[in-house]
This record gives C-alpha cells, structure tokens and sequence, in this order.
DNA sequence: TTGAAAGCGCTAACAA
DNA sequence: TTGTTAGCGCTTTCAA
C-alpha cells in the first residue's frame, strides 16, 4: 500500500494525504479523520527509503563496534547500553544501525556512514585518552554524543558519563576508614578513559589520607576473572600483601575471591573485596550478590540519556555541546565483601 | 557530489557513471577508468538512500530483540553473535538495523520493519517452543533465517544452530564414564529451544546408561551465578546430594562452585562440574579457565553462518528452507572440573 | 483547504 | 558503447 493508492482510495491527492498523515495544521479536520481511518485499515505505512530520500533525513542513529576490543563488544555493559538506547530510539521512530569493523578500519567506517548518509547521528562507545574519533566527527559535520569522556581532546564535544574519579576516591576512602592501608587496585585498560579515571580517584584518596600507593599492587588489564585471580594470586604472594582490593569490574572481583580463597584467606573477614562494575557507578561486594543484575537498569538508563541527548541535538539542529555527569551511589554488600583490617 | 555533478564533470551521462561504478560489462575500459578515478577523486559515494529507493533493495537486515529477555541482550553470547553478522554485513556492504522492543509489541515490531520496507531479511534470536515468530515472518514473505531451531513448529524453515541434543548427552555419558550415578543438571530456562533440547540430551543419556533421574536433581531457570549457587546449595543439602553437576552456563558453574565450597567439598576432587556455555558446544569446567573466552570464537562463527545463509538466500531470490546443524566439541578442562567418583 | 508539479539521487528499460 | 526517459514513494513549493 503507497500513498498514491491510499489517496486514489479516498478519492484525494497524495499531497492532502501526506499532509493529514504528518500533522499538517492546513488539513481539514474531517479529511483527516477519514485518512487517518483509511490508513489504519489498510495498515499504511510510509516506505522509509522514499521518506528519506524526500526529507534528507535518515532517521536512523549509528554506532560503530571496533571488534578487535573484545572487552567492549563482549562486556555485558555494552548490550544493556545499547538496549538503552535502542528504547529511546524506538519511541521517536528512529532506526538504529549497527556497524562492527576491524579496529584499523574505524576511521574509515566512520567516513564511510557519513557520506551513504544512512544516520542522522552517532553514538561512541568506549572513548579512549586522547581519542582520535571525536576530532573526526567534529570535523565531519555529524552529530554525536560521546558515551563516556576522553581525557587529552581539547574540542568540545557533548557526552554523557559517570564520575568514575569520584566513585573511586570514595570507594577508597571506605577501605580507609575500615583501617586498610595497603589497598590494591584491579583496573581496566587505562587507555580507557574510565579505567584512567578511576585510578586517579584511587590514588587521589590514597594520597590524601596519607597511605603509599605501591605500584605491585597496581594492575590494569581485560576485566575477566582470570585478570582478577592472577593478579590478586601473585599479590597475596608478596612480602607484604594487601588486605583490601578494589576492582573495577565484578568478573575481577570474583577472580579475586578466588585467588583470597586458595590463599586459604576468608574473603569479607580476613581481606576486603569492593568492586564497581557500573557505569552510572554501584559498588558492592564481589561475594554474595548474582553477577550482572545489579548493574543493568543503571546501565540502561545511561543508554537513554545519549540517544535522548542526541535526538534533542538534531531536533533542534543544536551544534553547542552537552553533557550530563551521571553521580555513582555507593552500595555496600554485608556478607563476603568489606571488612575491617585484622590486628 | 551526485552522481549527476560527477556525470556532468566527466561529460557523460549519469547512467553510464551508473553503469561504470557498479561494474556493468557493457561500459568502454577506458571510460570506466575515467570514471573510476575522478569518483575517487571527489570521493564520491552514493546516496545509499536514493540507491535503495531505486533498486528496492534495503541492504540492510533487522534483528529484533525484544528487551524484557533479559538473558538474552545482557547475555555475552548474544554480543559475539551480533559481531559474527556484522562481520559479514559489512563485507557485503549491508547495514545491520537493531529494534529493540518490550516483549509484548513484539509482533508489531516485525510488522512494522516489514511494511516500513528498511530491511530485506530478518535474524530470529532465542528461538522458543512452538515460537510464533516463525510462522509470523513465513506469512509476511520477509526472508529470514533463525538462530536456533523450535520444537513444535511445523512449517518449513531456515536455521543455524547447533547439536544441543547431542552435546548434553555426550557430557552426562562423559560424567557417567567417570562413575557418577547422581547427576545433577543445572538449565537454562525450558521453554527456551535450547535448554529443552540439553535437557533432552540428559535425559537421554541417563535412560541409555540405566541411571535414575532425580527431578529433585533438575531446575531450569536463569542462568546466572545466584542460580547455580542457590540450585547446588539445595541439592547438596539433600540426603542423597549429587556428586556431579552438569550446568548450562559458565556463570551457573560458578556459582554451583562456590556452593560446592561452601559445603566443604573440594570441587574437581570430590564433586565434578562440568559445564557448556558456548552454542557452538564446547564443555569445559567451570574452573580454572577464565570466563568468557572460550565461547567467544565460536558463537560469532555461528554469527557469520547465519549472517552467510540469509544473505545467500536474499541474492539468489531462494524461498526453500536451508538448515547448518553444527557438532559440538567436546572439551575438557584438567585441574578443577569433573573427577571420578569417590567410593 | 486542496491539488499539480517538481524533485530527492539513483537505477533500468529502451533507443540510438 | 552511450544516452534518453521514466520512474522508485514520498515531501514540498507554488497555485488555485
């Protein structure tokens, strides 16, 4: 069913049905009602391709994957984000489009997206220190929205973003105040903007309430639970090893209970363990609690406020950059996780 | 720059630039030569959205997910597959559009891609018993390919998936081989194809072997940490507890690991675990190996086959059905999995 | 308040 | 081997 032959149905032209379906003021009240009924009866719907290539707009919102960082695509943040999103785009009949590439041909995707002028916009996943895409995009001409911040990039660009520095320092400073002194950090790859940020909240805390940040017991690395067991294994090996972790990610935690375990150490009475391992910034224990439930709806809604915050950009045809700074809420487990130093 | 700017620089018509940049035998060498390189020069790139109005091709492909599986989004799976299909999208020059919609306009949502005319074929995710997607799609003439299969369903179709069956019935023969009689079996949920057709595969290896299957020794649920803690608690608080556990995900198998601990049994010495948690099957431990990396190849290899198939099937204008049933792989892992029973 | 006509950028018959 | 002519299905001036 066209538009043509919805309109030859009503006996209109296709120009007054076009106009009663897209809310034209001009349009008879009466008339509209009649298209409006027609159309639901015979399931009209407006062939996106002809639209877009008539209105110029694509109504469709990209988000380039490098597939070569697998803890991105593979990182269950990552889909609950896009879910996010994609709840967002739905509601405004926007499309979302997909593309993965190889890491080296990034650059190149993103060139390429914008000259077929198939998205309106896109969304970036995973900046990294001083990433390259967002001087690129600017320079493009195309909307975006930066789901996270790149420390080192002086354009402005909007983004949206947790206080990672800020979770961190008071993660611990809770490991401080149960009389911890010698903490170790289990961080992501500090490329990663986030993972920079929260080793710097780290050793802000660190430093401020006067403990040594030994660099042994420092470790940045894929958040997997592999990470976590040999770190803290070759940790707790040392001469004088720590009595607090602080991970950044559950996997690592769970890897590090283990390690505290086989190192025939009680997790939660013998040796803390306290990991964030969500965007919008929940901490908790690494113990007791189901992996992936409490981080999702938070990561979800980070989803929402990017694309919310790009649709409203390119609605309004607005170049002045955003941002929203997303504050973490600071849970603690009971069971297995923190605990105050032994004697 | 258009097509036509371009003919006009060249002082042609813009059908034979057409012709010459989509590789059209009847165009003179040298002309294509021409054209060739003053489109690279002016790096000129097709409207994709004038292209596909004219062709009426979408070059795209929809997935929709619908959000309230919480398994499936937030599983990593379901991330690795997304990249095998991208991965060949993208070779072919397709766009992947993702719709996520709550569960219940699920319908609606394959109607409305389908109308709208923005994809030419369909992936199906996480087929159920007796799924109504697929008879849905069948009647819509929309291409489509299924990741799975789905018990119950009569009309013909195509899928990719793999030998579940087979898989579990191998593991649990496996388990039986080492000596065990109380097998315990830790699921996804069961009205996921999938899990019925693990179950199916158990149960089948039990009968074969003369074992009794305890239902207290059965659950199906999702499959997270908590589920496989709190199953592997309650069972081994039982008089007859199991001395083995066969589980559906990496994740479960963790958890029934710490369940295992914490009833003081050391598992791959007193209790086994074994575990598949890759839909390509791979059956490893639950231990020692890190999470979430073994899987990874292989479901984005199934990724690519589905992605393969559909896009074959959209080329050659083929309705009838195609199938790719893809053997498991049995792999064990050494230190801390499965053992033989104690006397 | 409605309609006619042109055009978005490309492809594809048909002619030359 | 190249060009002419019509669309693809919709929106959008401009007239009526």
């Amino acid at each position: 069913m066209t538009l043509k032959e919805l309109a030859n149905l009503l006996g209109l032209s296709p120009t007054t049905v076009s106009r009663a379906l897209n809310g034209y003021p001009e349009v008879n009240a009466e008339t509209r009602a009649r298209v409006a009924a027609a159309a639901l009866a015979h399931n009209y719907r407006p062939n996106t391709q002809a639209k877009r290539l008539a209105t110029g707009r694509a109504m469709a919102i990209g988000h380039v994957i490098p597939i070569s960082i697998r803890h991105e695509i593979v990182n269950p943040v990552f889909a609950d984000f896009i879910a996010g999103c994609g709840e967002i785009y739905a509601q405004q009949g926007y499309d979302m489009v997909l593309t993965i590439v190889p890491d080296a041909d990034e650059a190149r995707a993103y060139r390429e997206v914008r000259s077929k002028g198939n998205v309106d916009g896109m969304i970036v996943h995973g900046p990294r220190l001083n990433d390259p895409r967002i001087a690129q995009l600017t320079e493009m001409g195309l909307p975006f929205v930066v789901h996270g911040r790149a420390m080192g990039v002086e354009t402005p660009y909007s983004w949206v973003d947790v206080n990672n520095t800020r979770a961190f320092t008071r993660a611990t400073e809770f490991l401080a105040d149960l009389g911890h002194r010698r903490i170790a950090l289990i961080n992501g790859i500090e490329e990663m903007d986030f993972a920079a940020r929260r080793r710097r909240g780290f050793e802000r805390a660190m430093a401020e309430r006067g403990l040594e940040v030994d660099p042994a017991l420092m470790v940045a690395g894929e958040m997997t639970e592999a990470q976590g067991y040999d770190a803290a294994r070759a940790m707790l090996a040392r001469p004088a090893p720590p009595t607090a972790f602080l991970t950044s990610s559950l996997l690592s935690a769970m890897g590090v209970r283990r390690a505290v375990e086989a190192a025939g150490l009680r997790p939660g009475r013998e040796v803390s363990i306290v990991t964030h391992d969500d965007e919008l910034g929940f901490l908790k224990n690494g113990a007791e609690d189901p992996v992936f439930t409490a981080t999702r709806s938070s990561v979800r809604e980070a989803g929402r406020r990017c694309a919310r915050m790009l649709l409203e950009m390119i609605a309004q045809g607005e170049r002045a950059p955003r941002h929203e700074l997303l504050e973490a809420v600071l849970v603690v487990g009971q069971s297995s996780g923190p605990c105050p130093v032994r004697p």
